[in-house]
DNA sequence: TTGTAGGCGTTATCAG
DNA sequence: CTGATAACGCCTACAA
């Protein structure tokens, strides 16, 4: 690998020539420049990424900490922010912190280590980054959270409307004649499970719909989760005739659930689901959900990052993306 | 952050003790070296990675590029190199080549100035990486072809058997007393593609089975494709009673075209699959596949490139992981 | 407009 | 066993 040096000597020019007309820091005459640049180009030069970071304290790298790349909602989160990291010249260290605080926090401070540009994190479960990213922000790091916030959060952060599209959901169940509705949330600690049970709770109260408790059951954001809450959901009089479930995940084991304990989906109780993940087309019945852009939210925060590091300093931003109602045929109209 | 000149003005030592103790590349006497050491915890020192990748010419990254981390296929394989990675002090630098040859030799091309300390590769379509992977392997830097191989590839390797499983899943429908079968393969320039095709074939030979060119249908790896293909074979006089779809993606396509056509499976058509993706346990009917591990194959290739870079230099490994069948309800006896 | 030189934080070589 | 010191490749005052 080429480096500054022999270009300098190939040009017939000084380093900070070559520096110079690499970074527009210096006008430099035509005649010169172009021989840089031939130069450049006959050596096929690339400036070294880690001599350049190490100088300028910071490398061309964003890290992403996510939960888990293996759980569906993320990778579309995870494409949306390397497509426009890399179409800014960034490069994305991904980082599975499988939902736990620790590891994270570990991945947290082992990251600062390689000086990125910045940092797009979905938090985990109980998650607290205030200080971290106070440390971060001090280096001049931005650092931006999705999909849900930690607590005491005041950074930069890109969300779904949960509440509007969990609002959306129930006012659809609702006007499909249900009236004993129940809902499966997610870890109510996440700020989206948490929001989505606002919303839920919203459309119902408009609706003067009551709503007891047992009919708000807690699970975490995954199949068995779902699955083992519906069937208690299914041993409740009146039995619920809907179920808003917190994500497709939960929605999947609703499914199972429903058909185990010998009902039918939609005709005995309709379901909602979440996140509009791709398997929904395929389930039988093909799932109703919410619909929220994961690539959106990735992508969206990149952009802000990529602002950030140009030298942008306005206040935290806090971005709302919408969220869609995608009708199949999971929600149908109320028994009688 | 703090850095080594200031651990040894705390521990009174010089800057080159400090790194001997770090690095153990010096025995330094117990007194002294517990000085630093102490120093080191309390100042919370942790070596700055990328002054350590400008000395030592090769960072403590690993590049991982692959088509799309958005195919549901893939995200496990990223797992699985991202833990093992992890476990070893190895940060996964994440790329997406969308297939592309050009795309990814862009890729490459960037990523050298990071200094990888390796690279994990799933090829794209049209794919030859031996110019490139000769300049890593120049620079000391491993480069392991996962899933499928490039043209020409001679470096590490790891693939499934997919030509065994292929034969398994064959065999299968042999076994259920079909005679018309037909497959849905993949672009059959891709070895793995190319490998299924294989087993297929050397199933329906054993068995005498015959074959006409119109039963095998090359396809994207995708819904689209396996759709499209699927409403083909459906034409064809005799009807296929069974088809072997090139993967899941693919397969799930076919079931929908199945669908569309007024056709039941599996009691019309029986479908087998390839991957195992989680999704296959939800469709109906559930969906019969061969299982191969994504997360293996990622950390077998990176356990590999660890190995290449503690020193290794064994001749290149082929590692080719096991496949199974996986039996759910999408394959039946032949009708009549 | 161009050149010079110091230093970013580490590691490695070589004396002592 | 420990300490100086010179790189690694690049950027940026500052000088010329």
């Amino acid at each position: 690998m080429s480096n500054m040096k022999q270009i300098a000597k190939m040009a017939r020019v000084s380093l900070g020539t070559v520096s110079h007309v690499l970074n527009n820091s210096a006008t430099v005459r035509e005649p010169v420049r172009n021989r840089v640049l031939e130069a450049v180009q006959a050596l096929g030069y690339r400036p070294n990424q880690v001599a350049r970071g190490l100088r300028r304290v910071k490398t061309s790298m964003i890290g992403m900490i996510i939960p888990d790349i293996t759980n569906p909602f993320f990778p579309a989160v995870v494409r949306g922010a390397e497509d426009v990291s890399f179409s800014n010249g960034y490069r994305l260290i991904l980082c599975n912190s499988d939902n736990h605080h620790s590891k994270e926090l570990v991945h947290l401070n082992e990251l600062r280590s390689f000086l990125p540009a910045g940092l797009i994190v979905i938090p985990s479960n109980f998650s607290d980054l205030t200080a971290q990213a106070e440390v971060y922000r001090r280096a001049g790091t931005g650092v931006v959270c999705i999909d849900r916030l930690p607590t005491n959060w005041s950074g930069d952060s890109v969300t779904a409307d949960n509440e509007e599209g969990a609002y959306k959901a129930t006012r659809h169940l609702l006007r499909l004649g249900h009236s004993t509705l129940a809902t499966i949330t997610g870890p109510l600690h996440l700020t989206n499970a948490n929001d989505r049970l606002g919303g839920f709770k919203r459309a119902l109260r408009e609706a003067k719909v009551k709503l007891a408790p047992e009919y708000v059951q807690e699970a975490t954001f995954d199949k068995a989760g779902g699955y083992s809450k519906t069937l208690t959901l299914l041993r409740l009089i009146p039995r619920p005739t809907a179920i808003f479930a917190g994500n497709d995940m939960i929605a999947l084991g609703c499914l199972l659930a429903i058909r185990e304990a010998g009902l039918r989906c939609p005709e005995d109780v309709s379901l909602i689901g979440f996140d509009d993940l791709d398997f929904g087309e395929t389930t039988n019945p093909a799932l109703s959900s919410v619909s929220q852009s994961g690539y959106q939210l990735g992508a969206t925060a990149a952009n802000i990052l990529v602002e950030r590091i140009k030298g942008n300093s306005d206040p935290p931003k806090h971005v709302v993306l919408e969220t869609s109602l995608t009708i199949r045929s999971s929600a149908a109209r109320a028994p009688n």
